[in-house]
DNA sequence: CATCTCACG
DNA sequence: ACGTACGTGAGATGC
């Protein structure tokens, strides 16, 4: 196999939907690179200062229908250092390039928890070189000029350097991969997942300008009488947005009990605080309120409509497949993994994310993937029967703590199982228990003894997997994935988050592979459906379909996800899928 | 640019 | 004795 490490160089590199390309640069090894300018702009030099083509390029047309057959060659590897951004660029060209390699995910599976993965800094790590900074290019701040307008000798260094430094890092980490035993993870876990992610980015979802507007507009209302009542009650006015403010007026002029406990000496004003306070007076209760409306403008209502794209009338997230320890994807600009669902004012706002005419929003999410995953992991037997024969896992949990049966069982003694649940996932301490549940830590660490009591296997997989992160510095999921734990062996009082990181990392990383492996599966399973892949939520896979395709979509969909373990893993718990339909994501959740 | 707060799984 | 739930991204404030 030939291979080339690529780089392109793009006009606006901050949103790849509006991207415009600028040059390419090549590598075919080290020390070897060189760059093809294509679409550099200057004034042209006569009175009217016009912005013209520099002089000398290659023909836009001609070099991509030269290089398109090298880019889609199969025998030719072409490397990049996050390839999801080159496949856009090229997929609104009509080119798929194929096969890749991605010195970004070679790095992610290798060394995910060690470090971050970017380019810079890579090379700062393994090359012991620091590249020329974009910004000594393109400036910063006001005056800084975009890509197309770098002279062509300045953009040679910068881009051909790129290209040879991600020959350079794909050498070294290409020969790591099967030291490390994480040939499979990369191949069948990361790399495959960039065209597919690429594809979803690019279709995007439709967003109602016009619901969010009407939104906001109410929010702006309802917190302007809000901030009215708050500042009378006061008895002055401030910003309400400043928590160092609100502290003030609360445990200073209002002498309200609890002190201060940031590290910057501020008063916290967090909401589980403002909570216990709202029953003394009714000034921090109005407040939580306004918070509510605050975050709910701001980040959502007013922010999600500038990122509607004036072209697709869609909005086009970014995903991160490097962006966690555990395996999870993040999602930004716009994060589309946290739009709210918990509160009745913030699931609304799922009203304006919708389907096109003729088609519905599809959501398919896995039911409790996490505590199935624990109980496989664990092997504990009563919870994998349990899950087996579909009974309550938070009932059956509270009637094995608490000797109740589940039939009619007291809902308050269901929630605190449910805490419980989470809490073993999150690696469980009496105090976070406590708090979580506002009972005595005396208290709750009599519930996570009780816990242990009952389902001793859960204990083992605690210690095991301690024991494994403190011997190894890594903990694995059931694919093989590895999660790095540095800080393991650090002695000292934050011990405790590297332990329950590491034991949360193979559960929660589990349950990430299992739906990237649905995922990996999907276009396949789906091509001759009138139906798209949109958006993944962690444990949720959001789709939209044609009317007359819904059920023949979710009876396929449904069954890809319940099976994604399949064949690497025999799980001896099934994985069950929930779907729902609607023309919004309010409907379809 | 760090801190606080809060949205999600 | 210590100080804590796991994993994220974004907006507003204020130094």
């Amino acid at each position: 196999m030939r291979l080339v490490t690529w780089q392109l160089t793009l006009k606006l590199p901050l949103n790849e939907m509006m991207a415009d390309l600028v040059g390419i640069s090549l590598c075919i090894k080290p020390g070897h690179a060189c760059y093809i300018p294509l679409s550099h702009r200057e004034n042209n030099n006569d009175l009217f200062g016009a912005e013209v083509l520099v002089s000398g390029q290659l023909d836009f047309e001609t070099t991509l229908s030269l290089l398109r057959p090298v880019l889609e060659d199969e025998s030719i590897l072409k490397i990049g250092q996050n390839m999801k951004y080159d496949a856009k660029i090229l997929l609104l060209l009509g080119i798929n390039i194929s096969p890749i390699d991605d010195t970004m995910l070679l790095s992610y599976s290798l060394n995910a928890g060690l470090h971050n993965h970017s380019m810079d800094s890579l090379s700062e790590r393994y090359l012991n070189y620091k590249p020329v900074p974009i910004k000594s290019l393109l400036g910063s701040g006001k005056a800084a000029i975009t890509f197309d307008r770098v002279k062509i000798p300045e953009a040679v260094q910068y881009a051909a350097e790129d290209a040879d430094i991600t020959m350079r890092l794909w050498c070294l980490f290409k020969s790591e991969l099967h030291k490390k035993r994480v040939t499979n993870v990369y191949e069948n876990l990361e790399r495959p997942l960039v065209p597919i992610l690429a594809n979803m980015e690019l279709t995007g979802i439709k967003v109602d300008r016009d619901i969010l507007s009407r939104m906001s507009n109410s929010f702006a209302q309802k917190m302007a009488s809000l901030e009215y009542e708050i500042h009378e009650l006061a008895g002055e006015t401030f910003n309400l947005g400043s928590p160092k403010q609100l502290g003030e007026i609360l445990f200073e002029k209002m002498k309200f009990a609890g002190g201060t406990k940031g590290k910057a000496g501020a008063y916290s004003t967090g909401a589980d605080i403002l909570e216990d306070l709202s029953t003394e007076h009714a000034l921090p209760g109005l407040v939580l309120d306004w918070r509510q409306l605050a975050k709910l403008k701001s980040t959502y209502t007013d922010a999600l409509q500038e990122h509607i794209n004036k072209n697709t009338g869609r909005v086009h997230t970014s995903y991160l497949i490097s962006g966690t320890n555990t395996g999870r994807f993040s999602s930004s600009d716009p994060n589309l993994q946290n739009i709210p669902i918990r509160s009745d004012e913030g699931r609304k706002i799922r009203e304006a994310f919708i389907a096109e005419p003729g088609f519905k929003l599809v959501s398919l999410d896995y039911s409790q993937i996490e505590l199935r995953i624990l109980a496989e992991i664990a092997g504990i037997d009563e919870l994998k029967k349990a899950f087996r024969s579909g009974v309550d896992i938070h009932a059956l949990t509270a009637s094995e703590m608490f000797d109740v049966p589940l039939e009619g069982m007291d809902p308050s003694i269901r929630r605190q199982a449910k805490a419980i649940n989470f809490g073993v996932i999150y690696g469980i301490s009496g105090f976070g228990l406590a708090r979580n549940l506002r009972i005595p830590r005396a208290k709750a660490q009599a519930f996570i003894d009780r816990y242990f009591e009952r389902f001793p296997g859960i204990k083992v997989y605690m210690d095991q997997t301690k024991e494994f992160a403190k011997e190894h510095g890594y903990v694995q999921t059931l694919f093989g994935r590895r999660i790095n734990t540095p800080n393991i062996n650090v002695k000292g009082p934050h011990s405790g988050f590297a332990r329950r990181a590491a034991i949360n990392a193979p559960i929660q990383g589990t349950a990430a592979d299992i739906i990237r492996r649905a995922m990996i599966r999907m276009p396949y399973a789906i091509k001759d459906l009138p139906a798209k892949m949109l958006l993944q939520v962690h444990d949720e896979l959001i789709f939209e379909v044609s009317d007359d395709a819904i059920d023949k979509t979710i009876s396929i969909v449904k069954s890809v996800m319940e099976k994604a373990g399949e064949p690497a893993v025999k799980m001896t718990v099934p994985l069950t899928v929930e779907a729902g339909v609607g023309q919004s994501w309010a409907e379809a959740h």
